[in-house]
DNA sequence: TTTGTTATGTAATAATATAACGCCCGTCAA
DNA sequence: TTGACGGGCGTTATATTATTACATAACAAA
């Protein structure tokens, strides 16, 4: 991702239980009954390597070790981690970030960092607070996005 | 806007109080010093009369009775719109909407219908417990982003 | 007027995402 | 075994959304 600043470090070296994650996935497509090719599992294992949101086409561009993927390609996968609730997209970041719980399958809110472009994933506070809100005009939610924009502690300590 | 049925009457004449809104943006602009152009206040028109959320290039398409205007044109007024507070970006729809209240300089949730269209600005409940949520990590809160989707009311009832 | 600042005009391009089509491959029933 | 079907993928092309870059114009202050 892109950085508002040059104050941190910013490498994000793969995280050690990527291998452990795919062949969770792998379990929970088989439970499901879905399939998890190679193009889904590619393009899980580089959005659970980034270590934080990743664009689109930067899973294009890696998909393979020479040259890019079809777009596609990569967008049918992330269409598919997304259902599985392997992933979650970021609205406005344009972006996707897998999925730092263990039960899928919920709708997540966003801490997103303006400044390092780390994000964390928490509840969504009150969710049925949003749905009373809504109800009371007869409207029934499917599905929240939740992002807050700001400064993690570490940002904002410079 | 787009639809994902045909059995309602979508369309959206012009509201009937544009005009004073756009008195009180021209207002609104000068109290703050800053400039109402006419390609903002074009800008802002088309927003208001679309009566809904409204794409960036339905704003560029008819910006000029005969033509299109050039993208930077309406994007940069659509920037200092959203600025102003007079209009919000929609992010998980990529559109702009005009705000629905008059104290601007808010940040405002949304309930977006996924079949009809059509947007309800609310206030985002809560907002104390997303920013405590944030605050218990060390990260400061500066915009809520917060979009329901799901059915309005008339759409849930066919 | 001069000068600095803000806004606009214009062309080009970047970045994000989908449509459309045909092929392959696994499943299942005949 | 064979054929029909459906899902997933490869490929090309295109659609949609948004910005960069640089020149010019309008404005405000000195
Ligand atoms: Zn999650
Ligand atoms: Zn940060
Ligand atoms: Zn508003
Ligand atoms: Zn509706």
């Amino acid at each position: 991702m892109s950085h508002a600043c040059a104050h941190h470090d910013h490498d994000h070296h793969r995280p050690a239980d990527t291998p452990a994650r795919l062949a969770e996935a792998e379990a929970l497509c088989a439970d499901a009954g879905e399939r998890m090719t190679s193009a889904r599992l590619r393009t899980y294992e580089l959005v659970l390597d980034a270590g934080g949101p990743i664009k689109a086409y930067d899973v294009i561009d890696r998909f393979h070790p020479d040259g890019a993927a079809k777009p596609p390609t990569v967008y049918r996968a992330l269409s598919f981690l997304e259902q599985m609730g392997l992933i979650h997209r970021i609205e406005s970041l344009n972006a996707f970030v897998a999925c730092g719980a263990h039960d899928h399958k919920h709708t997540a809110g966003f801490l997103l960092c303006d400044c390092c472009g780390r994000s964390v994933e928490i509840a969504i506070p009150n969710v049925a607070d949003i749905e009373a809100s809504a109800g009371a005009t007869g409207f029934k939610v499917s599905h929240i996005t939740m992002e807050a924009r700001g400064l993690c502690q570490a940002c904002s300590q410079e």
